[in-house]
DNA sequence: GCCGTTTTCGGCCCGACTGTTTTCAGTCG
């Protein structure tokens, strides 16, 4: 059972709580319980299997009973009890915006409201008004919820690549606008999660109403709303929602840290403010004995009031950073300008829309010192079907770009090669030996399960002519679920082989996820950053892919593709042993 | 239900907003 099933359990069951009446700090320690097994690196139902589940913080006994129980029955009996009382529809109801479980018990109390549709016929009905402390405002916010729940879909999210172009231009117009004084991005999309919801911006202005204004005149947005000294709320022809805010100068670094969020690292923060006698809101930071409360300019300051160094915006998730900061420990993180080169990208000879000579000149622009060419191989049953033969006359053809090459750039002679069911590649080793560089990738039959998933990736970390694992789980954000292997037991094999793997920059993939890159390169294994770019212009999701690296707090030596091609070739499988 | 730089009991992050109330509970980020 995968960390993400357990975790929805565990919220469930918080949510079944909170409908009980539950004290409310039995409800939160569910959740947090929740938000740890999501975030854990290995296997939570293992460690429940070895007794060691009270390991992670913010589980103990009774937790750690439930998730063996969990694990092992396939049901908490708590749970069972609970849902013997409220259907399990409920726990839909008290996810509608406005509704949480306390008005959700009433309205299954007072009205039988079970599920959503029952929810959208109360309120139709104007049931709703009749009950104690809800009144007809309420029918209508509920009934406007309900219909965006239904336009949004499911998460209502957006891909880290719809937001931060928008965000960046709009950041950048608000900066030359002669108003404006301090202007950046806030929210999800500076921690450049994988996804985000509407984009954050927080700035001073000298003439506030005139920035304000000027975000609502800007060409991207369609919907402006009001707009005055506090800042203004728009929304872009895209559909993302943007909420900017002016602030005052004095304070600017706190409310940027309190916009940055996450909430985790936030809730961490404050607590570890508390234990020293402190306050820490958005409009300062308090001592509570005397009630003075001091602003900060920069976040930089906040973070050094409460005795941290600063915390990159990237690892602001409340998975270790606040213990790492205080003790001086935090990583130096990889950087977009370590990067020399990209070892996966496709041309026109399988399915790419740009040329060898086009995707070499974009390369060699962005400054880096080598690409490699890794078209799809024989087997791949979509674009061009890439044989033996094919693939030799592309070898002979890098050779000859070399010759003729500048100096200080060259093209690598590379393969995506698919790693077939049985764990074969469908290339001939003597074939493998002539590239420069070989990728292995599952593209078939992913739905093989999690052993056979496994033995198959396993494989191919073992052939002595792979140098890369690509995009391992081959998850789409929001639109297909990693397929099942056993993360660990791929890190330790690779550890051993000296085959890396790689983070896939495709904004849709972000393939390590940033909690498996932080797993895989914590035991060791070398990482390679790519875009797996199809055109010049994906060339640039480099910044992805730096993005989830930075998430996984990867310094520059643990990312292979820093070196320069000489340093990185030394590190190969086929150059060990 | 968890946990210990005050603690094995008694705490457990902060503030804004909304809608319903006549002083506040619920919800949200």
């Amino acid at each position: 059972m995968r960390n993400a099933e357990i975790a929805d359990a565990f919220n469930d069951l918080a949510t079944l709580y909170e409908l009980d009446g539950a004290v409310r700090y039995r409800v939160l320690a569910y959740r947090e319980a929740a938000r740890v097994i999501r975030q854990s690196p290995v296997a939570v139902a293992d460690l429940a299997r070895e007794g060691r589940a009270t390991e992670l913080p913010g589980i103990g006994k009774t937790l750690a009973e439930k998730i063996l129980a969990l694990v092992e029955s396939g049901e908490i009996p708590a749970m069972a009890k609970l849902l013997g009382r409220y259907p399990r529809s409920l726990i839909e109801v008290t996810r509608v915006p406005g509704i949480g479980a306390k008005r959700a018990r009433l309205l299954f109390d007072e009205l039988g409201v079970s599920s959503l549709a029952e929810l959208r016929e109360a309120a139709v009905a104007e049931r709703i008004r009749g009950v104690r402390g809800l009144g007809p405002k309420v029918e209508d916010n509920v009934l406007a919820a309900l219909d965006r729940l239904g336009a949004e879909g499911p998460t209502g999210r957006l891909l880290l690549a719809e937001v931060l172009p928008v965000a960046t231009e709009l950041a950048t117009a608000l900066r030359d606008h002669p108003a404006s004084q301090e202007v950046e991005i806030a929210g999800s999309a500076r921690r450049r999660t994988e996804t985000c919801k509407d984009i954050d911006l927080i700035a001073t202005a000298s003439d506030p109403g005139a920035l304000a204004h000027a975000l609502a005149e800007h060409p991207l947005i369609a919907v402006a709303g009001h707009a005055g000294e506090a800042g203004a709320r728009s929304t872009t022809h895209n559909g993302v929602k943007v909420d900017l805010r002016i602030v005052p100068p004095d304070a600017y670094g706190n409310l940027l840290q309190h916009f940055t969020g996450s909430a985790e690292h936030n809730v961490q923060l404050r607590e570890r403010a508390v234990a020293m006698g402190l306050s820490v809101s958005e409009h300062g930071i308090a001592d509570v004995a005397s009630g003075k409360v001091e602003r900060h300019r920069v976040e930089a300051d906040v973070y050094g009031r409460l005795g941290l160094t600063y915390i990159e915006h990237e690892l602001r998730e409340g998975t270790g950073e606040i213990a790492a900061a205080a003790a001086g420990e935090l990583p130096d993180l990889v950087t977009i300008d370590d990067i020399r080169g990209d070892l996966h990208s496709h041309t026109t000879l399988s399915d790419g829309k740009a040329t060898l000579d086009e995707m070499a000149a974009a390369a060699r622009e962005r400054g880096y010192s080598y690409l490699a060419i890794t078209d799809h191989s024989a087997s791949h049953g979509f674009g061009n079907h890439v044989t033996a033969d094919a693939l030799a006359r592309r070898i002979e053809e890098v050779r000859g770009w070399n010759e003729g090459a500048p100096r200080g750039f060259r093209l690598l002679a590379g393969s995506e090669v698919n790693i077939l069911p049985d764990g074969s590649l469908d290339y001939p080793d003597e074939l493998l030996a002539e590239l420069d560089w070989v990728i292995a990738s599952v593209h078939t039959a992913f739905r093989t399960g999690r052993a056979e998933m496994t033995e198959r990736v396993l494989a191919a970390i073992e052939h002595p002519l792979v140098d890369c694992i690509g995009h391992l789980t081959g998850r789409l954000i929001g639109r297909r679920e990693p397929y099942e292997v056993d993360v660990e037991r791929v890190a330790a094999a690779a550890v051993r082989t000296g085959t890396m793997v790689e983070i896939n920059g495709n904004p849709n993939r972000r393939d390590l996820s940033e909690r498996n890159a932080r797993l895989a390169a914590g035991a060791g294994v070398r990482i390679c950053v790519n875009t797996d770019a199809h055109q010049v212009r994906t060339l640039g999701n480099m910044v992805y892919g730096i993005a989830t690296a930075r998430r996984a707090w990867l310094r520059a030596a643990q990312v292979a593709n820093t070196r320069s091609w000489r340093g990185l070739e030394r590190l190969r499988p086929r150059n060990l042993s």
